[in-house]
RNA sequence: GGUCCGUUGGUCGAGAGGAUGAAGACGCCAGCCUGUAAAUCUGGAGCGAAGGCCACGAUGGUUCGAAUCCAUCACGGACCA
């Protein structure tokens, strides 16, 4: 792999050129680099968002370097405030075990188990204890803390700030003295985070490591970083059909960032995608290529070429989805509302929720239009529709 | 420790004794349209089968009536020490 698609992708290197000098080091010694990239379990399910960073440190791996995946299970509990305007709320121990869990399972997607170590934060800094802790707390100032932009804001704006909150970067930085990292990767919003694991690299004696950072991922909102919380995001684990479903829904002008970010495709042949469409090419199609090549690299080879035509099948034709949940409900001999067969058959939150959908025309049973909130289904086989995209075949019995 | 101030629905944010599940925005859901689960446009919004019940940090008051007034508590902020 060469140096500039390694770069590609990224946002920061710093120091650039020592970067390169120790590649070019490393590579001519046969020396394996430690690549460091953290991640808090502060969810379950990994998002495209983090495969930025995943697919970085894959790149690394191919050189020969040394991926060292690291769980942050003990800031996991503190929280990363970046980027927050509120302090997070800390999670207990067994939450961020069981995240790290879900974490080990998906990375694998991506990356290459064989060349990946992976290193929990608590193995040292559970150690660490109260007089490590204020050590560590000596080497920074409150000036410097509150130079991190989203502390400045919420300083500025009378937010709180958590005491704790200015440990973070300390121990993130803590890690990269634990790992002896040569490189640290990180999203773009880090950066402060890892320039204060050189400064501790440095205060530590070591050689400070370069650091690396990459984009913030848009999420499908197209304005927002991708992220669990804001909703907007495609999970590692999402079924190859909702995947595919979410990449077209994107706008056209994101398709084309997150062909930059996401695809493989050398940027020569996305830029030729680009010229098609310029030239009356339809952008769904463009938009289908890339849904496809996300699902296959998730779901494995020929689900993405699936996933589009039951796409096509079902939005465009207006066809059935595949696998419509089968839901059996007790039924009293005299019928049961509508309203309430929806609900139970899980297609509505509430009776009230029901009514609202059947006055709004989303209700379709049988593939007919109901419009009438008072129906009565009696006992028998219905297929069941609330909008486009909620199905269900219920039997009453 | 003292003085002052704040706390509203998924989010931001109006409201400051009386119509009302609470303006508006964002988000969300649905409909129309569409290449699209996009954009625009239109509509919707607690729960309950109903009587009714629960909702504006919490509790307790005042009042015919409170998110709006009072008290206490909790959480947070500013300034002074």
């Amino acid at each position: 792999m060469s140096l500039d698609e390694l770069e590609r992708a990224t946002n920061e290197i710093i120091p650039k050129d020592e970067f390169r000098t120790r590649l070019a080091k490393a590579a001519e010694a046969g020396v394996k680099l430690r690549i460091k990239a953290g991640f808090d379990p502060t969810a379950k399910d990994l998002h495209l968002g983090h495969t930025l960073l995943l697919n970085k440190l894959r790149a690394f791996q191919e050189l020969g370097h040394e991926a060292i995946f690291l769980i942050g299970d003990f800031t996991g509990m503190i929280g990363d405030p970046t980027g927050k305007n509120e302090t997070r709320k800390p999670l207990t121990r067994q939450q961020v075990e069981e995240n790290a869990q879900t974490y080990k399972e998906q990375v694998f997607k991506i990356l290459d188990p064989d060349k990946t170590t992976i290193a929990f934060n608590s193995e040292w800094l559970d150690k660490l204890g109260t007089e490590g802790m204020l050590k560590l707390a000596a080497q920074h100032t409150v000036a410097r803390m509150l130079e991190r932009d989203d502390f400045q804001t919420r300083y500025r704006d009378g937010q709180p700030i958590a005491i704790h909150e200015f440990m973070y970067p300390l121990l993130q930085g803590y890690d990269s003295v634990a790992l002896r990292a040569d490189v640290e990767l990180g999203g773009n919003d880090q950066k402060f985070n890892l320039l204060v694991g050189r400064h501790l690299q440095s205060v530590y004696g070591q050689r400070p490591q370069c650091i690396m950072t990459v984009p913030i991922l848009e999420g499908l909102d197209g304005a927002n970083k991708m992220s669990k919380s804001l909703n907007n995001y495609i999970g590692l684990t999402d079924p190859a059909g909702e995947m595919f479903g979410k990449v077209m829904s994107v706008s056209d002008t994101l398709m084309w960032r997150w062909y930059e970010l996401l695809s493989f495709r050398p940027l020569s042949e996305v830029a030729a995608l680009r010229a098609s469409v310029d030239d009356g090419a339809n952008p769904r199609d463009v938009k289908m290529a890339l849904g496809i090549e996300i699902v296959d690299r998730f779901h494995g080879a020929g689900a993405g070429e699936a996933a589009k035509a039951a796409f096509i099948a079902q939005f465009s034709q207006g066809a059935l989805p595949d696998n419509i949940p089968e839901v059996s409900i007790a039924v009293p001999a005299e019928g049961l509302p509508l309203p309430r067969v929806l609900k139970e058959a899980g297609l509505v939150a509430s009776n009230g929720e029901g009514n609202r959908m059947i006055e709004q025309k989303a209700v379709r049973v049988n593939g007919e239009r109901v419009e009438d909130r008072a129906l009565m289904l009696a006992a028998g086989e219905y297929l069941l529709q609330v909008g486009s995209r909620r199905y269900a075949r219920a039997t009453l019995a």
